[in-house]
Formats: structure tokens, sequence, C-alpha cells
DNA sequence: TTGTACGCGTTATCAA
DNA sequence: TTGATAACGCGTACAA
């Protein structure tokens, strides 16, 4: 003989949190069938006009929303696309993401964040997971490429791939939306040569990226255009703003200053000059300072840093259209390089 | 007769680009039903071993990567939370959002970002959209909570709802993980008293906001307790870096300054000092200046800014678990205020 | 230890 | 203009 404890095992659990409402809830109530219920929300014409509005009607009143999950699965494409990004807290991808995000909802897709973090050993596991099914593409915002995706694109596979802001190499098959770092940083540092300084150095990069390499290239470049000697005095490497304090230091150990520096970032160069600032030299006056992102507290700095200013906000829409377009099938062109600016402040003095 | 163009018509479409392998195919491949290979990928102990590494092998060689969609549809989970934010490119923020997205992570969730803008116009058509079915939870960082979650949470639903680093009021029904802002701002202005400072004024946070409010709160209540007369001084509103720069030109007109400036947050105090600076009046000399957030570029400033550190790390931690909680049925216990702290730095001068 | 059957919520196809 | 049916890929009772 059964127990009550044992009947009411039997009743129907109550629901925790009430199951948000569906399709066939709001058919039962509007007096349809599902399917007319999907047409109708999904804004095909050919349902009648009564009809329309009483699903209409019932479907706010349930405060209905559709389950991405489920569409996602019928329709095989989930209208995300999955964003890797080295460090969120860092203004030059923070401010790239929110680009990205703006004007990838202009075009119907959602962003899901994959973090990489600076050390690779955790990425892959991690990348591995945000690799799983239900991404429309992958854009890529740095040097690093996950290995299974890296696989991915040279199988030949179809899930669409593209990099931007940080540069790719000709050899890897990835799509590609970059300036041209090897030119801007030529340009910033003939701009510290009409300011009449001679002796320049470099605050390189982090070391085996394509990026420093280029950023290097373009320094050396622009110094032996100018038939300088002296052009392989490099003062540090690292993209963070402690490597340019690292550098700073070096400096005031040695006690023989460059007429200038050519930083690798914005963010080096911040370390460089507040470091430099605080042993009291002058910037531009004892030393002059460019750097190369424009992030938005350059202009802040005192003095305001003169620097490249990468077109964050074209870049993105360049590198979404080409990633929406190759989702869509469309082949979209490979249309070169994005213009890139020199912006110039105070931290490099005055030309002439 | 059928030509040749039918005939090729009727050929099997070369799929575009290849569906990804599900269970089945590995199933099939592996010689098991599909259960046996969705119990094994799950780590079900009740496998055979040979069986197992068949299944782990196959899967493997195919590149196979659960479908989430799929699988939170079937669940009724999904392993996503939204996090709502105003600003991605601003430090305060993508800062958080870092600490967020790791630890989130640990727990087992991926995260959704809800990119608000400013104008609140556009802001709840978006949040209609992003509200959508197949996320687990909310995660709020402004006073700005979308209508549609408003209503949600006032009808006492189910989705769980955090709000953090922005304050919750007693009466939003919002679990809110906070700082004692209003104490933080009264640490702040007590400081600048016991630099030795008399007149001080206060930038105000945008007006409408309850943390603006709260922020000036303290400033005037530090005043009051140290039986300052002149405890009226506000000499602009806003959160951004130009609404500091806006208070620093009126200042300047005036040519009446007073002996410190409490500013609502960092990125007014940047606008302000910046300003003063071009100008040349000489920080902490002329005019001490204190702010609040600890933004990165806080300490390399120059001078560098007194400030009150935001918890980020904690705050992060603390809301997420609360959510988690939530989201697992456990009553988290409301745990009061996260500590805050006082970073002493230049831009205030030197106590005594 | 493994297989069968079913349902999660949605949309597309087909028939009425 | 509408309804019935099937399928997307997965996880889980239940049966074997």
């Amino acid at each position: 003989m059964a127990d009550y404890d044992d009947i009411s095992r039997n009743l129907p659990e109550k629901p925790q949190g009430r199951r948000s409402p569906t399709i066939a809830d709001i058919a039962k109530l509007a007096g349809v069938s599902p399917s007319t219920v999907s047409r109708s929300l999904a804004g095909n014409p050919r349902i009648g006009k009564e009809t329309r509005k009483r699903i209409a009607d019932v479907a706010r009143d349930l405060g209905y929303t559709v389950n991405r999950h489920a569409r996602s699965l019928r329709m095989q494409k989930s209208g995300i696309l999955l964003v890797l990004i080295p460090d969120i807290a860092n203004l030059n991808y923070s401010d790239l993401l929110m680009q990205i995000d703006r004007i990838a909802h202009e075009r119907g897709y959602d962003i899901r964040i994959g973090h990489i973090g600076v050390d690779t050993g955790r990425v892959d596991r991690q990348a591995e997971d945000l690799f799983t099914g239900g991404i429309d593409g992958i854009l890529l915002t740095s040097d690093y490429c996950p290995s299974n995706i890296a696989r991915h694109v040279a199988a030949g596979e179809a899930l669409p791939v593209v990099r931007t802001l940080s540069p790719t190499g000709t050899d890897e098959g990835i799509a590609g939306v970059q300036i041209d770092e090897e030119a801007a940083a030529f340009d910033a540092v003939s701009h510290l040569l009409r300011c009449g300084h001679r002796r320049i150095a470099h605050l390189a990069g982090s070391p085996g990226l394509l990026v420093s390499r280029l950023r290097m290239d373009g320094w050396r470049r622009a110094l032996e255009n100018a038939g300088e000697p002296i052009s392989d005095e490099i003062i540090g490497e690292g993209f963070a703003v402690e490597d340019g304090r690292r550098a700073a230091r070096a400096l005031i150990a040695g006690n023989d200053y460059p007429d200038a520096v050519f930083c690798a970032n914005d963010l080096s160069a911040y370390g460089l000059m507040s470091e430099l600032q605080a042993d009291g030299v002058r910037i531009p006056e004892d030393i002059a300072v460019a750097g190369f992102d424009d992030l938005s507290f350059s202009s802040l700095f005192s003095p305001p840093l003169t620097t490249i200013r990468l077109p964050r906000r074209d870049m993105a829409e360049a590198s979404i259209r080409y990633l929406v377009d190759l989702i869509d099938g469309k082949d979209a062109p490979s249309s070169g390089y994005i213009p890139h600016q020199l912006v110039i402040r105070k931290s490099t003095g005055s030309s002439q």
C-alpha cells in the first residue's frame, strides 16, 4: 500500500522558474497552429490580418521571446561571431571591440568574446571550448591563432576566419584586414627626423610577433632613408607599460639619452614617459617620444603623445563586412591596406 | 529527353561548408549507438574501456565539437550569462569585464555582452533582443535597467539578476554587490582635508544617477564633519573626460580656484587636470585633485592621481558567485559592502 | 554495458 | 491562408 510520500512524489514537480512561453503556448491561446504563429512572428505576409493581430497580442501578453538555441539548431545558423581577444582591459582591444559589437549588431550578428590570456598554455584549452559548434565565423585580433583553428583553416574547411588589428603574414591563408604597419612606423620616425632629432632609438614590441618586426623594419628604413649612421639602438622590448618603465630605468642608469624614442606602441610609451618624467627628464626637450596605436589617453598625457592612429573603426567595419560576406558565401575582395594616420602632438617637439 | 543540365541538377549539392560532425557520425564510425557516444563523451563511467577509447579516437579524428545549441535546448540551460555594459571602451567597465569573464569561466559559464550605449532610446530595443531566451542569468553593471528586465524582476519571475559596480537602491528588488559609495567619497575628501586643503569643491557625476548622489553626499558629509563653512561649491557635472575639461575652462575663466577638487570619477579628473595643466596651473601646488575608480592610467598621470580603488576583482568574484548561486537555486547571503580602498598619490599633495 | 525512443522549441516543406 | 509533419543535435529514461 503506497503511503502519501509516494503519491506526492508522483505529482508533477512545481516548476521552479516558470518555463518561458513558447510558440506552442501562443498557438493554444490564439487558437491557431504553431506553424502559423512562427510564420506570423517571422513577418511572413501570407497571414490573415486578424490572425496576425491576435497572435501579436497574445505574444506580447505572454512576454514571449524566441528561444535562440532552438532557432539556431533548426536554421543551422546562430548569428554569433566569435571574437578572439588577448586582453579586454587593453584600450586598443576594448576600443576595437566596441566598434565591432556595434557594427556586427547592425549586420544582425551577436558577438561572443573569446578572452585568450597572455599565457598561451591555458589558451588552447579554452579556445577548444570556445570553438565549439554554433558560431558562424571567427574574428582574430592578435597574432595568436589557436591551434585547432589553424588546423581548421589549413584543412580548407568552411568556417570563415578573418583577422584584423594585428597584421597577417602572406603565408597563413587567413584573410587579413590591416594597415601597412611598416609604412606607418616609417611615417612616425620620419616625423621625428623632421623635428630635428637625429639619434632615434627604438623601444621594440614583444619579440616573435610579426607586428613587432614590421614596426621595427619601418623604423630602420626611415633612418636608412635619412642617411642616419647610428641606426640600431634598441632600448628595450615589450608592449606593456612596465616594459616602457624598464627601458626608462636602463636609460637613466646609463645616463646616455638618445634624442628621441620611437615606441612600438602607446602603452610602452606611457611607461617610458612616466618613469623618465619622475626622474626629472623633460619631454620633448630632453628626449622626444612617439608611440603607435593612439589610445584614447594619448591626448591626455602631458605632453600629449604623438602617435599613429590605428583606424579601429574602419578596421572593425571592414573586417566584419568581410567576415559576414564570407559567411553569406559572397567572395569578398581582399582590399589592400586600410589607411592609417599620423597624429602629431607635443611629445615630439615642433618641426623645423 | 532530359539534357545534361537537368541531370547535373539532380546530383547531390556539393555541400558548401561541410556540416560539422555530430555524435551520429561518430557512432557510425565507431560502430555504436549515438547514446553510447553521448554518454562516453560526457564522462559517464559505465562504458566499456575499449569502446570509450574507440569513441574518443574517432571524435578526435573527426574534430568533433559539441553543438551548444542542441545541448542548451535539450538541457534547458545554456551556461551563458548576459552582462549589460554601458561602454566597453571605458576602462572601468572593461577592467571589470575582464575579471567577470575569467571568473565566469572558472564557474563554467560563458559571457554574452549586452553593449547598451549611452542613449537609452536605442537601448531598450536592443535589450529586448538580448533578453531573448537562452541565457541563464543577467549581470547589470550600471544604474540603467532595461524596462523588460525591470518588469521581469517586478513580476517576481525566475531569471536571476544581479547588479554590481553601480550601487543599487534598497527599493529595486535587485540583488546588489557594491561598495559603500558614500563612505568612500567621505574617505577621499577627508584625505584632502588632512592634506590641509580647506576649500574643497566637487565635480559631480552625471545627474539623476544614484552613484552621483551618494558620492556627493559623502563629500558634503566630510566637509560638515570638519566644520567647513563653504560646503556647496559644485564646479560641474558628468562622468566623461570632456565634463572635466569643461569644468576646468569655467574655473580658468572665473579665475577663482578652490584649494582642491573632489571629482566624482577618474575620467572627469583626467579632463580637469589635463586642461588645467595646459593653462599652466600646477597640481597639486595650485590646486589638488582627487578622483574615484582608480583606472589603470591614474598611476601614470603626472602627477599620479589620488583616488578610491574600486575593488573590481572582488566585485566581479562576488557578483558572479552570487548570480551562479541564484541560478543553482542556492539562496546566497546578501553580504553587505565590499571593502574599498583609498589610494594616496601625488595629486593631493602631502598630509600635514 | 549498450541500444531504443522521445522531446527540447523552432522553422521549412508539403498538403489542404 | 492555414495545419500537419519532420528535422536540426543532443541527453536521458527505460528496456535489453
